[in-house]
DNA sequence: AGCACGCCGACT
DNA sequence: GTCGGCGTGCTC
């Protein structure tokens, strides 16, 4: 396949033991996936005889009065029966033919399969958007007409004339028939012309009827490349050029004999009549080629590899060693150089034509990251995530599909990325939660695809963390003791044994456990001061700032060193705390806090338990102590910068928080001028904590723990740990010292007492421990069924029906169903169940249709396959 | 989702 | 009586 200069593979079909002429066969159906809601069914199509479809093309059908793109499922050499065959219509062409190799075909359907979504819905996140666009449905006027018209202003006759010489037209008819002739083409799409009379379809009609006007369709308008005119040197240089011809010639040929005609002309400042002259002559060719609309990075100096300290060069060694699939848990501390070993993996890969795949939480936040592939890899790398315009998209993609071994970064969806040839899948802070969409439809995490994608593929799974999620931590544990026992607890010690690749002989324990446990050049991780913030109030101290925080600003004022304040601000899901002695209101029926609930202006104020549903009113006491100062907590980013210019007016601070970084590249100015020490402070959420390298901090400071840690929800603690161990990283990765500070109600915390120690062994085997107890993910999966609708009692009643209807089934627990923690979003309100299987046994699952028949049309149900938002 | 058809209320 | 609104159902 050849478009446009760029040289696409052929790519395996769908189906391999497919003919390659179908009708040969026998074949003259062919099914086809189409894109249209209310049905995720197939249609059957004619084949064309010119045409030569394959399973896995992106075909272009009629459908109904329309055009859309449609994927070519299968070929049939027999009708269903209940088809009647004049109902079959023909396929009208390929937009493009087959990139859905086997393997993705396969990993498109067991996404679809794992996480119950139509099928359509997982190739609408794989392909580009614009790819299965429909057809639009246009009107002009006929040739007639408009012959006619230039006649009339020829002949200097007003155009009422014209119409006055018709049959009766309505009045409609004539203004749509007046728009056209306003126009200079006369043409304009049908869905304008609805919009700007009053109902244009009677009208359109009538003038159809007549004659006057045609309709057509565009083509559905698969985003296109964008091509410019490219001049190659071909020939060799002939005495009888002239000097100006010779001059061009020697620049083209300075620049690789390849050059744009635009710039071409620019550089010698010439017109392009010159080059048409020696084009014909047959100098050079002029020809239009694809310009990829890839997105453009400053310059950066090359980079070139960095020697590795030993745990790093045995990561290396052991990745480098792997021969197909593989699972490969990275533990890295916070700067223990991970992305050093990631880069110095992919580098003989791109030798050898394989290409790598790198996933990261948030593209945005991490230019820190791609400067430094692309530093390393220079034009290897592309950037794929859904910020991207359609055109950059459309055109990554492209690129992809070339073959040519590259590097690409994305977010979650570009596990879907089309590279053909993967020689390895990076999945860097696994643990992160944005990996996991829980909207919309299909509810996918994709480090769980990735483990799919690279089994598939047959090529490692590199996850990366420094907290690595349980499910990550346990999978690799379980599948290495089950291939071979090791005696030594990983992770205790400091140089850790590896597990040497799995042999082809053993393939049963594709899984590895790899440690960073140092940061580069030994750099100690910064020590943790957990200060308890019932003693400040105690001793009087009412200010957010503890004191030592307080003596801490000032001295980074002073010696004009660099701090981070990290707060996390979540708007309704606070918890209530007594102040006096830090008892947190839990529920108690289920071991988790419990959360105020939002509700009616005027309302009671209510707590309320989202697992059970239990709920209470808001006390005036603390239950435990008696003190009447309960607090709900959650504390943003805006007070506590008020609070920072009142008491440090010296201090100057730069907020980095979403109201802050919604514009384009913010991150990566506000990150600018932090870096040149335009600000001792940088004050901000979550997003602080993603993989930010900036050696000049010296102080990180929690301003209040406690939000973290209470949150009513099953992961809780280990999100808190992995949020505060990774602010806590960003400590102290220079030559100078750092140090941490977590102002918190409850230094007693088992996660507060586990991020002091940096210790995440013992955090992780506790909360496991818990986890195994209560049937809890990485043990018994979930199933959220999420409820919603504009009327309140319909949901609820639905969810009563549903939840009712599936306590029949064994093999699931249910909890619920419970309203969301925030009822009404959007005006709509918002129930759910959630099932808890037990661990290891065989799912039984629900028969989803018959659930979904249950739901009427005015609720919408969402099957959220293991939620991580339980809220 | 579109885009048909079809059935009812407000006008010449 | 038509015109023009909107509700319902289908698309190989």
């Amino acid at each position: 396949m050849y478009i446009n200069g760029i040289n696409l593979p052929n790519f395996m079909v769908a189906e391999p033991g497919e003919s390659y002429q179908s009708n040969e066969n026998g074949n003259r159906w062919v099914e086809v996936l189409v894109d249209c809601p209310g049905n995720s069914g197939l249609f059957t199509y004619r084949l064309p005889i010119h045409l030569e479809i394959k399973p896995g093309d992106i075909l272009s059908v009629p459908f109904g009065a329309q055009q859309l793109g449609a994927i070519a499922i299968r070929l049939l050499s027999e009708l269903n029966v209940d088809l009647p065959p004049e109902k079959i219509r023909e396929v009208e062409d390929i937009v493009s033919k087959g990139f859905f190799k086997s393997a993705y075909w396969e990993l498109l359907n067991r996404v679809a399969a794992y996480y119950y979504t139509p099928l359509i819905q997982v190739i609408r996140v794989a392909l580009p958007p614009g790819l299965l666009g429909r057809s639009q449905r246009r009107i002009r006027l006929s040739r007639t007409v408009q012959d006619q018209e230039t006649k009339t202003q020829k002949d200097k006759l007003s155009p009422p004339q014209l119409l006055s010489s018709l049959p009766f037209v309505s009045p409609t008819a004539q203004q749509i028939l007046g728009l056209l002739q306003a126009q200079s083409a006369g043409d304009y799409s049908f869905a304008y012309l609805q919009q700007k009379v009053k109902s244009a379809y009677r009208g359109v009609r009538e003038l159809l009827r007549l004659g006057l006007v045609e309709s057509y369709l565009e083509p559905p308008r698969a985003t296109r490349p964008k091509l410019q005119k490219a001049v190659t040197f071909i020939g060799t240089i002939d005495p009888d050029l002239t000097i100006r011809q010779r001059e061009i010639l020697e620049v083209l040929r300075r620049r690789g004999g390849e050059v744009w005609q635009k710039e071409l002309l620019q550089i010698c400042n010439a017109s392009s009549s010159i080059l048409k002259t020696m084009a014909e002559k047959g100098y050079i060719v002029i020809e239009e080629r694809e310009v990829l609309r890839t997105e453009q990075s400053p310059a950066l100096a090359q980079d070139y590899p960095k020697s590795l300290n030993a745990a790093q060069a045995n990561a290396l060694a052991s990745i480098q060693a792997l021969d197909g699939f593989a699972q490969v848990l990275l533990h890295g501390i916070t700067g223990s150089g991970k992305t050093e070993v990631y880069l110095q993996a992919i580098a003989p890969l791109l030798k050898e034509g394989k290409s790598a795949l790198v996933l990261v939480p948030e593209i945005g936040l991490t230019p820190q990251l791609t400067d430094r592939f692309r530093a390393r890899f220079g034009n290897k790398v592309s950037v794929y995530h859904s910020a991207l315009s359609e055109g950059e998209r459309y055109d990554t993609w492209r690129q992809m599909l070339t073959g040519e071994p590259q590097v690409v970064i994305g977010t979650r969806s570009a596990i879907f990325a089309p590279l053909p040839n993967l020689g390895l899948i990076i999945l860097d802070e696994e643990h992160d939660s944005s990996f996991k969409q829980d909207s919309p439809i299909p509810t996918y995490h994709a480090r769980t695809v990735a483990q799919w994608r690279a089994e598939l593929e047959n090529c490692p799974l590199v996850l990366g963390s420094a907290t690595p999620s349980l499910e990550s931590w346990v999978s690799v544990k379980r599948q290495e003791a089950g291939g071979r026992s090791r005696k030594s607890e990983v992770g205790s010690r400091k140089s850790e044994v590896l597990s040497p690749p799995a042999s082809p002989a053993s393939p049963a324990s594709p899984a590895h456990y790899l440690s960073l446990p140092e940061r580069i050049n030994s750099r100690p991780l910064p020590p943790v001061e957990v200060v308890d913030m019932r003693q400040e109030l105690q001793e009087g101290n009412r200010s957010i700032f503890s004191k030592s925080l307080q003596a801490a600003l000032q001295q980074l004022q002073e010696r004009r060193q660099q701090g981070i304040l990290f707060i996390h601000r979540r708007g309704h899901s606070t918890f209530v705390s007594c102040r006096s002695c830090g008892y947190v209101l839990e529920c108690p029926h289920c071991d988790v806090s419990l959360s105020y609930h939002h509700t009616e202006e005027g309302a009671p104020q209510l707590l309320r338990c989202h697992y059970c549903n239990y709920g209470r009113s808001h006390p005036q006491h603390c239950p435990e102590c008696s003190s009447p100062y309960l607090k709900f907590f959650g504390s943003g980013t805006q007070r506590v910068a008020q609070e920072l210019a009142r008491q440090f007016p010296q201090l100057r601070f730069i907020r980095f928080d979403s109201d802050t970084t919604r514009n384009k590249g913010a991150h990566r100015t506000l990150l600018t001028q932090f870096a040149n020490g335009e600000a001792e402070l940088l004050v901000g959420t979550q997003m602080l904590t993603k993989g930010l390298d900036l050696p000049q901090v010296t102080l990180v400071a929690v301003v209040a723990a406690d939000g973290l840690l209470h949150l009513s929800d099953y992961r809780a603690s280990e999100r808190a740990f992995q949020t505060l161990t990774q602010v806590a990283g960003r400590a102290g990765r220079g030559d100078d010292a750092g140090r941490v500070i977590v102002q918190t109600y409850t230094p007693e915390h088992p996660v507060i007492e586990a991020v002091q120690g940096h210790d995440y062994q013992s955090f992780s085997q506790a909360e496991l421990e818990q986890r195994q107890a209560l049937n809890y993910p990485p043990y018994g999966r979930l199933i959220l069924l999420r409820l919603s609708s504009l009327d309140p009692i319909q949901v609820q009643n639905t969810a009563q029906t549903i939840a009712t209807a599936l306590s029949t089934n064994e093999g699931f627990e249910i909890l619920g169903p419970a309203p969301a923690s925030i009822v009404r979003v959007a005006n709509r309100y918002r129930w759910q169940i959630l099932l808890k299987f037990v661990p290891d046994a065989l799912p039984q699952l629900p028969d989803w249709e018959e659930v979904r028949s249950l739901c009427p049309p005015s609720v919408s149900l969402t099957i959220d396959v293991d939620p991580l938002n339980i809220m």
